[in-house]
DNA sequence: CAGCGTCATCGGTTTTCTCGATCAAAATCT
DNA sequence: AGATTTTGATCGAGAAAACCGATGACGCTG
């Protein structure tokens, strides 16, 4: 039977990677220096192999080896929660943490109708947010920094299973007076010769967009160089004349557009919408809580678009 | 700080529900039983949960929670030894042993001449073999009793990694005097008409076969109800008349038509061979070794097949 | 009902883990 | 340069955990 490193040791080892400094890290272990430092010496001696070197004057240095080491370990570490996490699971459904992922153009028009319910729901679940584009939910969810991802589909988390949960209309935000203004809805093909704004890269509301337009991403490259970096800053720039855009109906319907004096209308069309949906990892220890999530999700995004 | 279960325990755990008796299990963890039940018992007591069914009468029955932490168990073993695999694959390139997967119209006719090379260029590699088909093979090495696999790419092993090796051209086997027999190269076409014989059902060389001849499988069904189980009962087979088949070039290099009369022709056609290759799970420890082992297997290849 | 097989429990021993104190070396300050 | 501080390694002692052998409880079997 092979010789299996503690999840202590490899406690220590990832807390040495992340604060790079023993005192700290023993800290956040919650050990004194003096057992942490031992517990890395035990480490390379039990794998007979180098880890740190040493040798790099005063600061914490690894070795190639060592930070694969750390790497593998980060994930060995994760394996051992899930056996506990599926445990507590089980135990009392919608119990322990649960750390979110939300995209910008869903989280504050949705999280302020979703919190509410969800306390009521679930009184005992413990939700930590976090907002960031798709791209770097997705890295934080593959490396389990992040448990559960609310955001548009389909969504290249490779690997991550995702279950849709609402259809999020497109409409399309003129400055008062526009031409098209008159219009009950508007088609895409007539946004093909507007000046069309759009947040900026990164943001998958973006390409969705301009898809849903029938153009491809870098197609339209921001003739003036004014991209927006938030759908409030959106707003205001078509306020101000410079030009149309395409909003979520969640943000519409959560007054996104309040006091500007836009024109809303929905855009026509068959694919005018975008999927919203919940990810996750497979066999993550919590699945089943993820699926009740995602229908009471169904029901918030059903009331959210009225 | 979450509290982990120790690898342990979850050693004691997946032992026991590998041999469903303590005492066994106790013997193949190498303690006593004593310590094997005392530490499931604290397994249990730190989950807090119901890990055995205790009131069920004589036999170890586990809770339906307690066979999802077996399972989950086990891959975070799997995980904890990738970290001390990868110290020792870091430390002496191809030392450690190694499971290796071969399927059986392959393995008979390539590892007699793979083996002693490997002996002879990595003579601390330790090479465990099994041979199986490719659906069984893929299920061992995604649950991790499996290391590598060398099979006819492309497999279906969700999410394995795979690099080619050879090509391994498809030869037409006919019996003494066939009236194929005067031609040089033999088209797929021309054995629509005959009575082409094959392996069982779930071996791959069985679809590659129906597939370079340009069939469905299913769509020749074994019309007389026979199917033969390894290339060896094949060849007897085409031998006594009942038919030809398609032999693996590396088979036939091997001399497994030797002493029988039969006729061995080139298939023509350009797609007339299949493509063999290892195939690992990704972040595999020893990934290097695996790429390594794959530059000699090209090598090997290509010297028997001439 | 006696005997056997199986798992849980108990006391004692060995091993491992951890701490506080101390040391040596490098970095920083004076 | 010399003193001081910072940082990681080391040491001895105490605490905790793992393990073993023996024993107990319970159900099954003959």
């Amino acid at each position: 039977m092979t010789l299996l490193p503690s999840p202590q040791q490899l406690r220590y080892l990832v807390a040495l990677a992340e604060s790079r400094h023993f005192g700290r890290a023993a800290q956040a272990c919650s050990v004194t220096q003096s057992t942490l430092s031992a517990g890395l010496l035990a480490l390379e001696r039990q794998l007979d192999t180098h880890i740190l070197d040493r040798a790099a004057g005063r600061h914490v240095v690894f070795t190639p080896l060592g930070l694969d080491l750390v790497d593998r370990g980060r994930t060995a570490l994760a394996s051992l929660e899930a056996v506990t996490e599926a445990a507590m699971a089980a135990r009392e459904p919608m119990g322990g943490p649960l750390r979110m992922g939300v995209i910008p153009t869903i989280g504050p028009f949705l999280l302020p109708r979703l919190m509410p319910a969800l306390r009521d729901a679930f009184p005992r679940l413990k939700l930590y947010l976090r907002e960031d584009t798709t791209a770097q939910l997705a890295d934080r969810l593959s490396t389990n920094r992040l448990d559960l991802l609310l955001l548009a589909l389909p969504c290249d988390c490779s690997g991550a299973e995702a279950m849709p949960v609402a259809r999020d209309g497109f409409i399309v935000a003129l400055p008062p007076g526009h031409r098209l203004a008159g219009e009950e809805q508007i088609p895409a093909s007539a946004l093909a010769t507007e000046r069309l704004l759009l947040l900026e890269d990164g943001h998958c509301l973006r390409d969705q967009a301009l898809a849903v337009c029938g153009l491809l991403a870098g197609d339209r490259g921001d003739q003036d160089g004014f991209a927006a970096t938030s759908l409030h800053t959106l707003v205001q720039m078509v306020a101000s004349g410079l030009g149309v855009t395409l909003l979520p109906r969640l943000a519409v319907a959560a007054g996104i557009a309040q006091g500007t004096g836009l024109v809303l209308r929905p855009l026509a069309g068959a694919g005018a919408w975008r999927t919203l949906g919940l990810a996750w990892r497979p066999n993550a220890p919590r699945t089943a809580d993820y699926r009740a999530l995602a229908s009471h999700l169904v029901e918030t995004c059903r009331e959210a678009l009225q």
